[in-house]
DNA sequence: TGTTTTATGTTACAGGATTCACAAACGGAT
DNA sequence: ATCCGTTTGTGAATCCTGTAACATAAAACA
């Protein structure tokens, strides 16, 4: 796999050209220049082509970049062409929120079980999925596909939580306890964390 | 001011040293080692030496960190010693989620003011806060000494929304909308895109 | 067809960020 | 008082990222 060799950096940059380009896609513009792409996304149109190199050649000289073809190419490279689905640790008011979001299901982000340690919250339903208990996890995770967890408990029970999501399989994370986890390689791991963002803008407001 | 010649990187780095050094704190630690943070957030000794020295020298040798000291420091550099108010645009599922969100307060972040562009919302109470016209924007943020706004509305209505919050005198914003919005300089952004970060996880987890 | 314009892919360079390594300093023990 | 183990703060060295520049190729146009 090209995993490797391909900086983080670049790599976190690919879905903001998918992005970009579906929103051009929608617009009726069939192709678009490192130039142009660059106002949009406000960087060097050669940040833009040195990225796209790291995967192969997808522009023509004089003319930019077929929008329909890159798309297809950027969505193949993220791995955004399967459904990936999730499981969600923590059916609280933030858990809530994030089964109710509605900005995952149309990039292929599906939430197939919720869990929670709450007695009261067991077997109670949450935006049309059933909360199960903890002990049900690893057993969901294997059997349904899930690859991803998603973590929306207390601080205190993040580290465990993900303990338990780690054995039980996942393969990645995403966490929204204000908590820097630990987790083996191998494991992806990526913090929701508004506190944080906060906490870094106010350095430069102040 | 300081937030000059300091890289950004390490200025969004500090909120992590915050929160570790108060967990220790509140577990009983009252002095550490760039070594033993290091383990704690899983980074090198010497790039938190480096990181704090960009700002003083708060450490003693052979001894280690006073965390007390080294708390209120960064929470001074920070600018986290005194309250922000922020507001926030958009009432919808995610709005009301954030609103109702009870991490911001004990770090010192108070959603004071609520707004919205649909006249059904306008003059309703969500989480004890009523929601106002968005005529009443510019009016509110000076009054009220609001710095910072909250973006929470569709993706196309992001952009607008950002331009008025600009022009009504927020100097950050923290935008849950699913764009990359262009503004000013000199107003600090901050993007919370759960999708972007899946979207980058699925490089790795394919 | 030949010339001009446009824009890529890539190599070379410059600028940043991270790690290394060590002198200086502190605390505790002898 | 001195020594020893420890840990900081900081230049120097290394590694990594971003930018610039250019050869190459496609398209437009005359």
């Amino acid at each position: 796999m090209q995993s490797f060799d391909v900086p983080e950096v670049v790599v976190l940059r690919l879905p903001l050209y998918v992005r970009a380009l579906t929103q051009l896609q929608m617009e009726g513009t069939e192709v678009v220049s490192s130039q142009q792409l660059g106002v949009h996304l406000q960087m060097t149109p050669a940040q833009i082509r040195k990225d796209l190199s790291y995967f192969g050649r997808f522009g023509k000289q004089g003319r930019g970049y077929n929008i329909e073809f890159l798309l297809k190419e950027l969505r193949d490279i993220l791995g955004l062409t399967k459904e990936w689905r999730a499981c969600l640790v923590g059916v609280g008011r933030l858990g809530r929120a994030i089964i109710n979001y509605t900005g995952f299901a149309p990039e292929g982000f599906r939430i197939v079980a919720a869990f929670d340690s709450n007695d009261d919250q067991i077997g109670t339903d949450v935006g049309g999925i059933e909360v199960l208990p903890m002990s049900d996890l690893a057993d969901v995770i294997s059997k349904q596909n899930v690859a991803i967890g998603i973590v929306a408990v207390p601080a205190v029970q993040a580290q465990p939580v993900i303990d338990i999501l780690v054995k039980g399989g996942v393969r990645g994370i995403l966490n929204y306890a204000p908590v820097a986890p630990q987790v083996p390689v191998g494991i992806v791991m990526r913090n929701i964390d508004p506190v944080l963002s906060l906490q870094s803008m106010t350095f430069y407001l102040k």
